[in-house]
RNA sequence: GCCAGAGUGGCGAAAUUGGCAGACGCAGCGGACUUAAAAUCCGCAGACCCGGAAGGGUCGUAAGGGUUCGAUUCCCUUCUCUGGCACCA
C-alpha cells in the first residue's frame, strides 16, 4: 500500500528553517579551545543593491564547506559583512539627490534579506559594514601607525587619474590603462598624494609564497608578475662634465656592446645635459615630454629620441659614447636610464637603426659571429662573450657574475634588483571613504590626528552636487581643524582612503567585531587564524589579495600578530556566464536569484549552481539545466517520504539479501566519495553526481528488499542520503530528516563515516585486454590473486579466440581492474 | 612577445596515482501508467561500418609525433581559446 506523499512545499519549508536558524543562533560561534577550529571565508560583497548569481556561486561553495566541517566536529567561523564605502554610493547620491549612506544602508538591508533567503550559514552577529565609524576608525588607526613608521607617506609623483571617477587610482586599479571600475582611459598627472610603502615588502610578498602551497599557481604567478622582481646590475657611466649616469641592466654581459646611453625624457639630468643645446633640440625634448605618458607606457608611441650633444664614458671599455634621450625609456622603472646595446636588444636595435647609431655585437650567437653593419635584428639570447677584454670566452651567465663583481670592486656599480611594483597610492578625492586622519598646519606641516581623537567622522552634511571636486572640501566645519602639536589653526586633509584599505584587514575584525579599544582582540584572532579557506573571484588576484597580504605583514611588524600570511588556502571560483558572455549588469544578461528561488526554491538553486560545473571553472547558466537538480530533489523527497517516520529501524545488518548488501555497499562508497570531494578537492559537482547515483540506486534496489536487515539497510541509506545532501540543500534535508522521525536538527548530526568493510565489493568486473585492446570482461572475486585473474581472463571466450594459436609473452594484472595479455 | 590555465558526445561535464573514455545531468528517443496530456517510473543513446537480429569490427579526448604492455593523463612540436603582464632595459 502506498503512503500519501507529502508535497514538497519549498517556500514554507525554507522560511521555517531560516527562521529557526536565526532564532536559535545556530551558526553563531565562540572560541572553543577544546574543538578544532575552521575559518571559512568569502570575499565581502560591495552592497550594490542586488545579490547576483556570481555572489550566490561564491557563497554556495563556502556554505557547503561550512556545514560539512561543522558536521565533522569543527568549530566553524563563517562570517559576512559589507564592503560599504565606495564610489557607486556617492554617484547614486549625486544622481538621486540623496546621501551615500542612505543608499548604502538600504542596499545592505535588501541584500541581507536575499542572502537569508538562500539559507547561508552565517554568524550574523558578527556582521560588519566598513562604513561604520566603529570600523573605519581602525583604518585611521592603522594609518597613523604607518605614518609613525614611515610606511605611509606623502609624495609628489606621476599618478593615474580617472577623468570620469574624478579621482586618482592605484597602479593596480589602472588595468591596462583603464579604470578598473568604469573602464575610462586614465590620464597620468603629477600630484602630491598619500602612499603606502608596499615596496618595503616586495621581497616578502614573493618569498612568503613558500607558505602558500594551497594557493593556486595561477594566482601566485600573477602576483609574481605584478611584483616583477628582476635581478641585474647597476652601473655608473661618468659624463664628460663630471656627472654620473646610473643605469640598470639585466645584461651586463653585453656592456662592451653599449654604443650609447639613453635617458628618459623626465630624467633629472636631462635639463643639465641639454643646457646650451640648440633651440630645435629643446623643442623636440618638450614634445617628447608632452607625449601621452600612458600611451608611452603601453608602448603605443613610435620610438623617438634626440642627441643631448654630450658624451659619457663606458666604465668597462673606456669608450666614449653619446648620451641620448629616448621616449621608450621609463622614469618609473630601474634608474630611468639605460645603456643601449643595439646588437643584443630589440628596442635599442630599432632605435639605433632609426638614428644611424653604431651596432656592435659582443655575444656570439650559436649560428656564428654577428656583423653589426649587416644584422637585421638583435640577437637577444645568451652566448659566448667576445670583444670584451678579459671577459672574452665566458658564457653569458658567468660573464654577468664576473662583470658585476668587477664593477663592484672598482666602485662603479654592482648587483642590483629592480621591481615593477609601485607603492600603493591610497588617496582618493571623493567623499564616501575613510577620512585620512591628518591636518596641515602652517607651523608644523603635516601632522597626524591624535589617536584619542579618532575616529575622524565623515560629516553627514556634505553637499552632493555633482559639480566635481570632493564634497568634503565644501564642509567648512570639517576642513577647519586644530593642529594637535601647536594647537593653532590647521586645515584637515579632505582626501579619503582607497576602499581596498577597508578590505585589507576586515577578516581580522570578524573575530571580535565589537572590540572598542583595538582593531581586534588578539586572543580571538590567534584562535581563529589563519583563514582555512578563502573563496572569492579571481579578479582580485592582484588587488585585494596583494593588499591584504601586505597588510598582514605590516600588522606583524606592528606586533599585533605573529604570522605573515592571512589565508592558508585560497580557492578562486569561476565566473558565471550566460549565452557565452560574462554575466554582468552592463551586458544586461543577469539572472535575479530571487526569481529562481520563487520558481524552484533556494535548495534547487544551490544544487544547480554547484552541479553545473566544477567550482573553479566558469559555468554557463542554462534555464533548462536547472530542471535536473530540481527533479533530483523531488526524487529524494519522494523516496524519503515513502518511508517517513521510520527512523528507528535498527542497525542489524546480519541477514541482508543480495539487494540489501548491494545497497549498503553503495551507501558507504557514496559516503567516501562525497567526503573526499568536499574535503579535499572541493569538487562539489561530482559530490552532487554521487548523491544522484545513490538516489538512483535506492530506487533500483528498494523493490527487492525483504526482511528486517534489508529494512535497516534502507533506513541507513535514506538517513545517509539526507545527511550527505544537507550541506547542499539544507532546508529540504532538515525537513526530510524530521519527517524520517529524527527529533534533533540535522545541523548538529555527525557526518556519516564510511564503513570500509561494508563498501567492499565481493567481486569486481575486470576488463581483459589482448595487446592493449579490450576483448572481454570477467567477474573476479575481490581478493583473488594474480594467477586467478589470469586464469579467469584466459577462460573468457572472446579472449580465448584472440589468444589461441599465439604465444603469451606477458600478462599485466591490475587486481580488481584490468588484465592485459600480451601475445605474439 | 612573455607567463599561467584550458581544449573530451548535440550541450554542461566525469575519469582520485599511466589501467574499462563519456559517470551524473540537460536536450532527444522508446516503453509502462493514463480516456488523454502533464507529472512519474523503467529503458536506449560517441561516430562510422558489417549484420534481419543477437552480436561483431574500426575510429575516437584540438592536430601531429614520441615513451609504454597500455596515454584524456607523461614528453616534444603545432593550432585555437581564456586570463594576466607587457618598449620593465
Amino acid at each position: 500500500m502506498i503512503n500519501e506523499i507529502k508535497s514538497y512545499e519549498f517556500e514554507e519549508i525554507e522560511r521555517r528553517c531560516q527562521e529557526r536558524w536565526r532564532a536559535e543562533g545556530t551558526f553563531e560561534v565562540s572560541e572553543d579551545p577544546t574543538r578544532p577550529k575552521f575559518y571559512c571565508l568569502e570575499m565581502l560583497p560591495y552592497p550594490s543593491g542586488d545579490i547576483h548569481v556570481g555572489h550566490v556561486r561564491n557563497y554556495c561553495i563556502t556554505d557547503v564547506v561550512t556545514r560539512f566541517k561543522r558536521m565533522r566536529g569543527f568549530n566553524v567561523l563563517h562570517p559576512i559583512g559589507w564592503d560599504a564605502l565606495g564610489l557607486p554610493a556617492e554617484n547614486a547620491a549625486i544622481k538621486h539627490g540623496t546621501h551615500p549612506e542612505g543608499w548604502t544602508r538600504s542596499n545592505i538591508a535588501s541584500m541581507k534579506a536575499q542572502l537569508q533567503r538562500l539559507g547561508f550559514s552565517y554568524a550574523w552577529s558578527r556582521e560588519i559594514a566598513t562604513c561604520d565609524a566603529s570600523y573605519y576608525r581602525w583604518n585611521q588607526w592603522f594609518f597613523l601607525k604607518m605614518l609613525e613608521r614611515g610606511i605611509a607617506y606623502r609624495a609628489n609623483s606621476p599618478v593615474n587619474w580617472c577623468p570620469s571617477c574624478l579621482t586618482v587610482l592605484a597602479n593596480e586599479q589602472a588595468e591596462g590603462g583603464l579604470c578598473w571600475r568604469c573602464r575610462s582611459v586614465i590620464e597620468i598627472r603629477d600630484m602630491e598624494q598619500w602612499f603606502l610603502r608596499i615596496t618595503d615588502y616586495q621581497d616578502a610578498l614573493l618569498d612568503d609564497m613558500e607558505e602558500l602551497s594551497a594557493w593556486p599557481e595561477r594566482v601566485l604567478q600573477q602576483q609574481r608578475n605584478w611584483v616583477g622582481r628582476s635581478e641585474g646590475a647597476e652601473v655608473s657611466f661618468p659624463t664628460e662634465d663630471g656627472g654620473t649616469i646610473r643605469i640598470f641592466t639585466t645584461r651586463i654581459d653585453t656592456i662592451y656592446g653599449a654604443t650609447f646611453c639613453l635617458l628618459a625624457p623626465e630624467h633629472p639630468l636631462v635639463d643639465q645635459l641639454m643646457n646650451g643645446a640648440p633651440k630645435e633640440s629643446a623643442l623636440t625634448l618638450a614634445r617628447l615630454r608632452g607625449q601621452d605618458r600612458r600611451a608611452r607606457l603601453a608602448g603605443q608611441v613610435e620610438k623617438e629620441g634626440l642627441f643631448t650633444g654630450r658624451y659619457a664614458k663606458n666604465p668597462f671599455s673606456g669608450e666614449r659614447i653619446p648620451i641620448w634621450v629616448g621616449n621608450f625609456v621609463l622614469m618609473g622603472y630601474g634608474t630611468g636610464a639605460i645603456m643601449a646595446v643595439p646588437a643584443h636588444d630589440e628596442r635599442d636595435f630599432e632605435f639605433a637603426r632609426k638614428y644611424g647609431l653604431r651596432v656592435h655585437p659582443v655575444i656570439q650567437s650559436p649560428e656564428g659571429a654577428l656583423d653589426g653593419a649587416t644584422m637585421t635584428e638583435a640577437y637577444t639570447g645568451p652566448g659566448v662573450v667576445t670583444g670584451s677584454a678579459e671577459f672574452d670566452g665566458l658564457a653569458s651567465e658567468i660573464a654577468v657574475e664576473k662583470m658585476s663583481a668587477h664593477a663592484s670592486a672598482h666602485g662603479f656599480g654592482g648587483v642590483k634588483t629592480a621591481y615593477r611594483l609601485k607603492d600603493w597610492l591610497i588617496s582618493r578625492q571623493r567623499y564616501w571613504g575613510t577620512p585620512i586622519p591628518v591636518v596641515y598646519c602652517d607651523k608644523d606641516g603635516v601632522v597626524g590626528v591624535r589617536e584619542a581623537d579618532l575616529p575622524v567622522i565623515l560629516p553627514p552634511d556634505a553637499p552632493f552636487t555633482g559639480e566635481g571636486g570632493n564634497p568634503l572640501e565644501k564642509v567648512e566645519t570639517f576642513v577647519r581643524a586644530t593642529c594637535p602639536k601647536c594647537g593653532g589653526p590647521a586645515r584637515r586633509e579632505t582626501d579619503t582612503m582607497d576602499t581596498f584599505v577597508d578590505s585589507s584587514w576586515y577578516f581580522y575584525r570578524y573575530c571580535s567585531p565589537t572590540t572598542e579599544d583595538a582593531p581586534f582582540d588578539k586572543a580571538a584572532v590567534r584562535y581563529w587564524f589563519p583563514i582555512d579557506l578563502y573563496v572569492g573571484g579571481i579578479e582580485h588576484a592582484i588587488l585585494h589579495l596583494v593588499y591584504s597580504r601586505f597588510w598582514t605583514k605590516v600588522m606583524r611588524d606592528l606586533g599585533l600578530i605573529d604570522w605573515s600570511e592571512p589565508a592558508a588556502r585560497l580557492f578562486p571560483q569561476g565566473m558565471v556566464h550566460k549565452d557565452g558572455e560574462v554575466m554582468s549588469k552592463s551586458k544586461g544578461n543577469t539572472i535575479a536569484p530571487d526569481d529562481v528561488i520563487k520558481r524552484y526554491g533556494a535548495d534547487t538553486l544551490r544544487l544547480y549552481i554547484l552541479f553545473a560545473a566544477p567550482p573553479e571553472l566558469s559555468m554557463e547558466w542554462s534555464e533548462t539545466g536547472i530542471e535536473g537538480p530540481h527533479r533530483f530533489l523531488l526524487r529524494v523527497w519522494r523516496v524519503v517520504h515513502k518511508r517517513a517516520g521510520t527512523a528507528s529501524r535498527g542497525r542489524d545488518f546480519a541477514s541482508l539479501s543480495e539487494n540489501g548488501a548491494a545497497l549498503r555497499r553503495r551507501v558507504h562508497q557514496t559516503i567516501a566519495r562525497v567526503t573526499a570531494d568536499i574535503d579535499e578537492r572541493i569538487h562539489l559537482n561530482t559530490a552532487v553526481a554521487a548523491l544522484m547515483e545513490l538516489t538512483n540506486d535506492i530506487y533500483r534496489l528498494e523493490e527487492g528488499l525483504t526482511g528486517d536487515s534489508d529494512e535497516a539497510a534502507l533506513g541507513e541509506a535514506l538517513d545517509t542520503l539526507v545527511l550527505l545532501l544537507s550541506p547542499f540543500a539544507p532546508h529540504a534535508c532538515e525537513q526530510m530528516w524530521s519527517d524520517l522521525g529524527h527529533p534533533k536538527s540535522l545541523v548538529d548530526e555527525a557526518w556519516p563515516e564510511a564503513d570500509q568493510a561494508a563498501m567492499r565489493e565481493d567481486a569486481n568486473e575486470v576488463a581483459v585486454q589482448v595487446n592493449g585492446r579490450i576483448r572481454g570482461r570477467v567477474m573476479v572475486p575481490a581478493l583473488a590473486d594474480e594467477a586467478a585473474h589470469k586464469a579467469l581472463a584466459l577462460a573468457e571466450p572472446g579472449v580465448k579466440a584472440q589468444v589461441e594459436g599465439k604465444t603469451l609473452v606477458k600478462a599485466i594484472i591490475v587486481p580488481g581492474r584490468l588484465v592485459n595479455l600480451v601475445v605474439k
